[in-house]
Formats: C-alpha cells, structure tokens, sequence
DNA sequence: CTGAAAGCGCTTACAG
DNA sequence: CTGAAAGCGCTTACAG
C-alpha cells in the first residue's frame, strides 16, 4: 500500500506538496503534472482514515431509514446512493427497525463517526429529534416528512391526494371509503388525508374515514367491516399496501374487484402494476427523489444554498381496479 | 469531544495505560476500575478513525449487494445488520445495480477500507472473483451461490425444487413447463432446474424447459407464447417474479388461474401472499440466512472454525394457485 | 509555489 | 502491571 510519501519521493517533491495536489491547493503546473503522472502510474489512492483523522471529516452521507424491506425506502437509497457515488461520497445506511429511540441515537452515532451529512428517511419528528439536529453540527435534511425548522424534501402527498379525490369523483363514485394511517404520520396520515378531503368537499358525496396500520395484514382486517358496516363503492387507501389487503379481503368476501368494489392504492410500488387487477394509485418518484436528496445535503455541506422545502412530483396512474359508477 | 489523553489524565495514568484496558490488556483490577469509573462519567468513546489508522482493521463488514430493490435483499440485510450490531460491528453496504465488474471494484475498495470481512450476495462468481478474493487479505462469505474455494451459505436450492416437482406431480400435473432463468446463475439457474428435473425424471410426464430473464416483464413476454405452444396445466417459475408476470399474462389472455392453468413461483415474497390468488411457493428465510451469514463471518474474522458450506432451510407454502388435476 | 514541522487520536513494541 | 516514545498516513499553518 503506497503512503503519500512514497508518491511525494517518486516526485521528488515534499508531502505537503503532494497533499495539496490532493487537496487542489496552489501548485505549478510542472509539479501538477508530475505528481499526476505518477498518481496514475501507481494507482495511489489516499488512505481515508488518516484523512479524516486529521480533517475531522469524511465523505461519507449517513442514511438512517426506518425500514429496509419497503420499495419507497429501498428506490429512495438507490437514488442517494448513485448520486452520491458520482460526487465521490460514500452513503452509510443505518437502519432502525421502525425504532423512534434508535433513529435518535443513530443522529448522534452518525455525527461521531464524522459523517459529512444525514439524510433521515422521516416518518415523525420529535422534540428529541429536533434537540439531537441542534445538537449535532451536521446538516440534516429530511426526506419524506416537513418540518419548518430543517431542511425537508417531501412528496407533494397533499395535491396528490387532492389530484386522486378528483378522479375519483370523476368516476362517479359518491359514497366512498377513505382507509387512513395515524395522523402521527404527518405525511401520510394527514397531508394525503387532507388533500383527499379538499376534492370531496368540493362536491356532495357520502364519504367516511377509517384508520389502518401500514401493513397489509392491517387492512385485511379492517376492510371486511368497512364493507359490511358502509359498504361504498370505492375505498380509497392512504398507501399501496393498505390497496393490496383492501382487494385481497374484497376477494375473500367473494367480490370482484373493480365490479363489486373499487380500490385505489397510493405510493406507485411495482407490484401495483403485477396484480390483477393493476391498482390505479399515484406514483412517486422515490429514486428522483434520493438523487434529489443528495443533491440537497451536498449542497448543504458545501453552504451552497438551497431551498428549505422541496416538493417532489407524482403521477396518477389509471389501472383497473376502479370502475366507473 | 474527549481523547485518550483526557481519560488517562483524570485517571492519573499514561495514555497507554487507557489503551490497554480499552483492548483488555493485563492491568491491574485498581486501574481498572477507576478508568472504568472515568469513562462513565464522562461517556467516552474512541476515536474509530485514529484506532483504523494504527490498527489497520476496523469494525465494519462490507456488504455488496446486486441490487437493493429485492425482497430477498433487503430481508437478508436486515438480518446481516441486526447480527452485526448485536456484535458491535457495522454493516456496510455497497450497492452494485448488478454490475459486476463493479462487483469486483467493490471487492478491492472495501478491502483498502480495511473492513474486517465481506459478505457477497452472489449471483454468479467468475475468474476475477476468485482472483480478487485471493488478492485481498479479507475473509469472504458467499451468500446465495457457492464457490468450493469460498465459504458459502446457499439456500437449498436443488433440495427445495425437488420438493416443489414432486408436490407438483403429487397434484397430478403431467404437463409441466418449467420457466427458468440464466444457467450462468447457478443457485437460481441450475440447481432449482436440476431439483426439479430429478423430481420430474421419477414418473413419467411431459415437461418442457423455457428460460427468462430475472424482471417480470420477462415473464409476461414469454408466457402467452408457452402457453400458445405447449399449452401447459402448469407452469413451475423459477422465481416468484417470474410466477407473478405469469399469472398476469394468463389473465391477460382470458384465462383463470389456477382454473385453467396452475402457477407456482419460488423464494417465498411477500407478495405472494397477497396476490390473488395467493401464489404456492417455496418460501426461504432471508432474514433468518442473514443471521447465519453474519454470524459466519464473525467466526471466520475471529479465526474460529466453521463448515465450508452452510445450508439455509426452506419451506413449502401451498396456497391457491395450483389445481389439482 | 514549496518544504519542514507539528499534530490529529490512537496502538504497540520496548523497558522497567 | 505500567510509562515514555515512536509511528500510523495524512493536513495545515508557518516561513521562505
């Protein structure tokens, strides 16, 4: 393993010259390409520790994600990973099994290690979370969820939703099922919640509010009693997987859907597309929106500035499992 | 952010001293317990940097993976990162989106990050595997495909789709088309082709061999022209990807499944279960293998002995997907 | 533009 | 069992 001072003997030049070769400090351009040429002929490649070490940085981006076994979350990282991968930062991803504590020690852990930047893949933000920001002098920027005092990258869940209530409407349905997820969830809990309520309101229709868990089996549960108690012609889902249980519990209960019974999911996962009927739902764009992310905590590291809120797009996607009433 | 001279200050001994008991040299119980006491108080904690720098190794197991939008990933990774943790060790993980010249790139990179071992979660190993393997002074663990030259965990493969042809016939299938994949993949490609084709070889029926690539649109591609040719009662997929895009292409030619024609996927997603129908599977546990594979690992980091191959379990799910003939 | 020197926070022979 | 010293591979004022 070849050290600076190999490269700098070779050069016949001092280690500090090289290290601002490094460090694109000023050099002649005789030494530059001097030193250049070496570098290429040995293949060098500094030794990370030592440099952070001694710059008390790294290039390394901490992800802290809730869940590792979600299409939103793994699409998310491969967007973060690979533009992260082209600015020549590492992502670290730490993953907290849907533990609020851990995502708080996480924060700190990650910022000991010297991380350059955090990006949390938020599902709620406390008072702990927003102590540990402080705390640390990291910056921090939240995918997923909004908080006005750090910096966030958000889906726009409230015109979607709002976007979805329309086309629903649209299709004639006017007694309605809307299953929901805890309103701890500011995102989806309540902008996806308010958003559909903004377009339903704007018409006269029957619609009544249920609340799911955010697995499938949640709704799988639930939606039987949705169906005997109400029974609407569409029940509208705050997620993908609340959709998927809504129309495996439909087909349990012997109806078809969409001829029985319509459902609309909500996030765009893959398998959306592979069931049968395909799930109308709208999408996100999770991988944008890690590229995105990185692209925003890059900036941050480097106090470029950049916007404190930023939305990321959707799209509605017409599949099958809605009829037309 | 305290240092080991701060510790060996307040304690009233050398630097060395601190680090003796930081890596359980002999000192005396005195000692011991008073910078016991100190580094409770104050919550101290090395500086991993400075210890890789002089240690050359660290805590941290490099991971590469294929891809992170998988099932079988991201459940694997989950149990690989909660062992390791348990351990005080760190996951890291590289994605590689299925490149595998960056395959071997990450091989040599997390080797000159000086991580502790790799866990490699195989699709196929060639001649610069074996190579990079060799080159670099880190022990390697094979996840999902074995090598004879590298420790390996697999899954049964073969085992299981023997299991799977024989349920197959036992539901009186005797026109069978098998959907595999890629030869170059051996896990996937051949050993399921081969356990299935003993199962088949034992009775006598009429089976042919298609192939497809890994995505369900892959499946979806070539199954009406399967069923158009051959006409099948069942089509026995590789993968549960494979089955899925299956089952939509039958019903995108009007037919009913497993009315009139069966499906039956392998590797046991979630999904599966919530498809309708429910897709019959031969379920592996990721997450389960995960642990095993840290574990592993450790062993072979620590020097401790462990089998050259380890086999991870499988069960079948029957669910509706399969008629009986 | 360039070099010599100090120092980042640890670990590890070497003596005692 | 313990301490003083050297050194891991870098970076960064400080001089020139």
């Amino acid at each position: 393993m070849l050290t600076i001072a190999d490269i700098a003997k070779k050069a016949g030049v001092a280690k500090s010259t090289v290290s601002r070769y490094l460090n694109n400090g000023s050099i002649s351009e005789d030494t530059k390409k001097k030193i250049e040429q070496i570098m290429n002929d040995t293949g060098y490649s500094p030794n990370a520790f030592a440099q952070s070490l001694k710059a008390k940085k790294t290039n390394i981006i901490g992800t802290i994600v809730p869940r590792l076994d979600s299409y939103a979350t793994s699409r998310t990282l491969i967007g973060i990973d690979e533009q992260l991968r082209e600015q020549n930062f590492q992502m670290l991803v730490s993953n907290t099994s849907q533990n609020l504590e851990r995502e708080i020690d996480n924060i700190y852990t990650l910022a000991k290690q010297k991380v350059a930047g955090i990006i949390l893949l938020a599902t709620q933000i406390t008072d702990e979370h927003l102590e540990a920001f402080t705390q640390v002098e990291v910056p921090v920027l939240l995918v997923g969820q909004q908080h006005e005092k750090v910096y966030s990258l958000i889906h726009n869940d409230f015109e979607a939703a709002y976007h979805l209530g329309k086309y629903v409407l649209s299709k004639g349905h006017r007694k309605i099922a809307y299953l929901g997820v805890s309103q701890q969830d500011i995102a989806v809990g309540i902008n996806r919640k308010e958003g559909f309520q903004k377009a339903v309101s704007e018409i006269s229709c029957d619609v009544q509010y249920y609340e799911a868990g955010f697995n499938i089996s949640s709704s799988l549960e639930i939606v039987p009693t949705i169906i005997d108690e109400f029974n609407p012609s569409i029940i509208v889902c705050a997620t993908d997987n609340l959709a998927i249980g809504a129309m495996k519990a439909a087909y349990s209960k012997g109806m078809d859907v969409p001829k029985d019974i319509s459902v609309t999911g909500f996030g765009g996962y893959e398998v959306t597309e592979m069931m049968h009927p395909g799930v109308t739902t709208v999408k996100f764009f999770y991988k944008e929106a890690g590229v995105i992310a990185a692209k925003k905590v890059l900036r941050l590291i480097r106090g470029d500035d950049t916007e404190r809120l930023t939305l990321s797009n959707f799209e509605l996607i017409e599949r099958e499992s809605v009829d037309k009433k």
